[in-house]
RNA sequence: GCUCGGGUGGUGGAAUGGUAGACACGAGGGACUUAAAAUCCCUUGCUCCAUAUAGAGCGUGCGGGUUCAAGUCCCGCCCCGAGCACCA
């Protein structure tokens, strides 16, 4: 017997596929089409993960069986290769980012390739490639063109130390992760796109797309649609209103106090001069405090500003408040109190002894949202608060004290990187014409060399340090003119690259109107959770934008999304070099095999659920597949027919493999794979046939192995094109079946009758069983129930 | 605090409201072997009872409810994980 030696197999099939281009997909096919994507991963230094392989390995399954079901299928993979680690890598080492990054993504093309998935690297794309940034920095100027890329001052996480900004992931505990100084927020002018502008249509067309119900759920919380208005109200002895957003008017006559975020920029001129030094004091400490430490305070804490605001509809004195609970970034950045109705007001009101007053009654619990009926508020009394909040809304509108609005969560998009390792912003800033765009015909606009990666001392980009680059004429008049030094952030290179690979080698557009209308959109994108909001929101939002410049053919992306579940250390922790627990892909490839640990991974658990790491059951999955080796080495296989037990387990197999795969139950599919190989024949023969579907259906999780039996089988192609195999449904149905019996809901006896044996002939013969007389004898039975091949009920008095 | 997940044997997990624990891992026993590994076969939710093939009870985080029947549906909690921008 040979034995199943992983190594020489695999090599010999990955050759194989390389030197024939199996997965190439074709451009101009008959067949229908099928796109499946996976997130393209970030090369960092430390290699790929035995996470990527699981979500590759699933994903690879699902492409495989769609070639065999008869469609042109595009599976790519590419780079995502701007990035922060790259960077700092960078500074530490001088090491240039793109020697850095062309070392990383050499090590990653050869781990994805030793896993045999079924790529079609003809369409790798590198998002750091000057071939692949001109088109970012296209889509960028059709954004500003339109108006969507803006300049706005925003607050900046500043390192005081190392001088630099930093991003949110690296403050931790409101000082810098790398030299541990204090850090604060400093106001800087940023590019910003207005995705805002997009967020009814963001949530709208989530109706248009199948994506998971927690993915759909997430990104609606994280839009964070809400209807209410905008209410003035005028401060005691200001000239200046206040804007306040409320979700409900109708409690207005309960607005007790006002509470304005410590940064809005009135604070300061209405506070009283008695409770100045308190205001700047709290102000102050806000400054320093991140908006995480802010979330996680347990107690509510604010200062009196010794200003009154007055309520628009009694005219009553409310105080004004400063409070680290209120927001500058959500709403108007005040808010008036209702502390009878709204949880956090009322333990801010109880806190600091202000006044609460009752506006509905008949709540169950006075914080509930809808229900009960006004009181206390004059015109409003005995309306239900749903129709409060429209004669609320109706009436602040014919005072013209306020009118409806519409609120989102959703911020704009902090477009720039005061960093070396990104796309730079092709905008020039001339003397006397302003912000300039660059013309297309100067894309790309290639990163410089420069000496050091470090950001300047006043927080510019490493660009800045490079004047010959930096200072330019100005496309429109020739002036003098200086270059815009900041970089997009690595989410801009991420949000089109499935775009790219349809027609990755174009250098005349993105790509072809005609590969983008034969192709797009993706019909299957599978990522992490912890992408839902950021990439999967933001390459939505520039797919819409290329939409309405009718520069892609369908204003949704992605058609179906699903997510995988991350991949543990053994230990039930996070892989971390730290922790000492990281499981490297290329050791278990070369142990154990490619195919054993695709398999692996795809058994572990649920593919959208977190699992642990086992490497007793990554050997389990090892015997499986020897097991299946021995059987092909071992049975001749000759013209018979199968017995009508194995041909029933066959057929079931085909079945529950196919619908498994169609809802990415890669677990149980592979379970019924060890089901199947159970009961295959163990007199050392067996049907050809049978062994040919076996292949088959093994194909897309063990595709080395499966090949390589292919050719055991009298084959001199590979399989990847082969038929999927179909079901006979005639041969799934057994001849006898087992009924259950049931006295009260309690199970008592099992029996089997034919099939087809009818319902009045089942009760009667299940009546007649010695255990099911024994508790029916004495008793009276009120009422049967029968659910056919499965379950006969009585109800017995 | 908010949002989204999750809680089933020793472990990972199966289960259109219809026989809970498929399939694996681990463990125990046996066969083969000078021996070990590998392989093959058997047992394996818990408790009670028993010479026993049998039998009885309990069991899907907790407490209620709906139903002939609940891991699954409804109400109220607890715990664990992930994410977050206290979202008015």
């Amino acid at each position: 017997m040979k034995p199943y030696d992983h190594k020489a197999l695999e090599a010999k099939w990955q050759k194989h596929w390389e030197e024939q281009n199996t997965f190439q997909a074709d451009d101009a096919s008959e067949k229908p089409k099928w796109y499946t994507l996976v997130e393209f991963p970030y090369p960092s230094g430390a290699g790929l993960h035995v996470g990527h392989v699981r979500s590759y390995a699933a994903l690879d399954a699902v492409s495989r069986k769609k070639r065999m079901e008869g469609f042109n299928v595009l599976y790519p993979i590419g780079w995502d290769a701007f990035g922060l680690p790259t960077e700092n890598y960078a500074i530490k080492t001088k090491i240039h980012p793109v020697v850095a990054t062309e070392k990383n993504i050499a090590t990653y093309k050869r781990q994805l390739k030793s896993l045999g998935l079924s790529y079609d690297w003809s369409r790798e794309v590198n998002t750091t490639d000057p071939r692949y940034y001109k088109w970012t920095q296209w889509i960028f100027l059709q954004l500003y063109k339109k108006g969507l890329a803006y300049k706005k001052k925003m607050p900046i996480n500043w390192c005081l130390s190392c001088k630099i900004g930093l991003a949110n992931e690296e403050v931790v505990n409101g000082q810098c992760e790398r030299c541990g100084g204090d850090v604060e927020k400093r106001e800087k002018e940023q590019w910003m796109l207005a995705i805002t502008k997009y967020a009814d249509r963001l949530i709208k067309d989530l109706d248009t797309v199948d994506y998971l119900e927690k993915i759909k759920a997430q990104q609606i919380n994280w839009i964070g649609r809400s209807e209410g208005a905008e209410i003035d109200f005028e401060i005691e002895g200001q000239k200046e209103k206040i804007k306040v957003f409320t979700t409900r008017p109708d409690t207005l006559f309960g607005a007790t106090y006002f509470v304005m975020a410590p940064e809005h920029p009135l604070v300061q001129k209405m506070c009283s001069t008695a409770q100045k030094k308190e205001v700047e004091a709290y102000i102050k400490k806000c400054a320093t405090e991140s908006e995480l430490a802010r979330q996680e305070a347990k107690t509510k804490t604010g200062v009196f500003t010794g200003a009154y605001a007055i309520n628009p509809v009694n005219k009553e004195k409310i105080p004004v408040w400063i409070a680290d609970y209120v927001m500058m970034g959500y709403g108007t950045g005040a808010i008036m109190c209702v502390p009878a109705h709204d949880e956090r007001d009322h333990e801010f009101a109880e806190k600091f002894k202000l006044p609460i007053v009752e506006v509905i009654e008949g709540l169950k619990n006075p914080f509930e949202k809808t229900g009960g009926k006004m009181k206390n508020s004059d015109f409003l009394n005995g309306l239900t608060t749903e129709k409060a909040i429209v004669t609320m809304i109706d009436w602040v509108e014919k005072q013209k004290i306020g009118e409806r609005k519409i609120n989102y969560k959703l911020r704009d998009w902090i477009f720039s990187r005061q960093r070396y390792w990104g796309e730079p912003i092709p905008i020039v800033h001339c003397d006397k014409c302003g912000e300039v765009p660059l013309p297309e015909s100067d894309l790309p606009l290639e990163l410089p060399e420069v000496p050091t990666y470090e950001p300047t001392d006043t927080g510019e980009s490493p660009l800045a340090r490079i004047e010959e680059w930096v200072n330019c004429a100005c496309p429109t008049c020739g002036g003098k003119a200086k270059r815009e030094t900041d970089t997009m952030p690595n989410w801009a290179g991420s949000s089109w690259y499935f775009l790219r690979y349809t027609d990755s080698h174009n250098d005349k557009a993105f790509a072809s109107q005609k590969a983008l209308k034969y192709w797009t959109p993706v019909d299957l994108y599978n990522g992490g959770m912890e992408h839902t909001t950021l990439h999967l929101l933001y390459s939505r939002f520039w797919h819409k934008f290329l939409y309405d410049c009718k520069l892609v053919p369908t204003s949704e992306p992605y058609k179906k999304r699903i997510s995988h579940g991350m991949v543990l250390a053994e230990d039930g922790r996070k892989m971390s070099k730290s922790f000492g627990n990281v499981i490297n892909p290329d050791e278990i490839v070369k142990e154990h095999g490619a195919d054993t640990l695709r398999m692996y991974e795809m058994f572990m658990g649920p593919f959208d659920q977190a699992i642990a790491w086992d490497s007793g059951a990554l050997m389990g999955m090892r015997r499986f597949l020897e097991r299946i080796w021995k059987f092909f080495q071992e049975t001749k296989f000759v013209e018979v027919c199968p017995t009508d037990d194995f041909r029933r387990v066959l057929n079931q197999s085909i079945k529950k493999v196919t619908d498994d795969l169609n809802q990415f139950k890669f677990n149980t599919a592979i379970s019924q794979l060890m089901i199947l190989m159970n009961a295959v024949p163990k007199e050392k023969e067996c049907s050809i046939h049978v062994a040919k579907k076996i292949c088959l259906i093994l194909a897309p999780f063990a595709p080395h192995m499966a090949e390589e039996l292919w050719g055991m089988l009298g084959h001199d192609t590979s399989l990847a094109y082969e038929k999927w195999p179909e079901v006979n449904p005639k041969f799934l149905i057994e001849d006898t079946v087992t009924y259950a019996v049931q006295i009260n809901g309690k199970l008592r006896a099992d029996f089997q009758t034919p099939r087809e044996m009818g319902k009045d002939e089942v009760i009667a013969l299940a009546k007649e069983q010695d255990k099911v007389r024994k508790y029916l004898d004495g008793g009276k039975i009120v009422k049967e129930i029968f659910v056919l091949g499965k379950i006969v009920g009585f109800v017995v008095k």
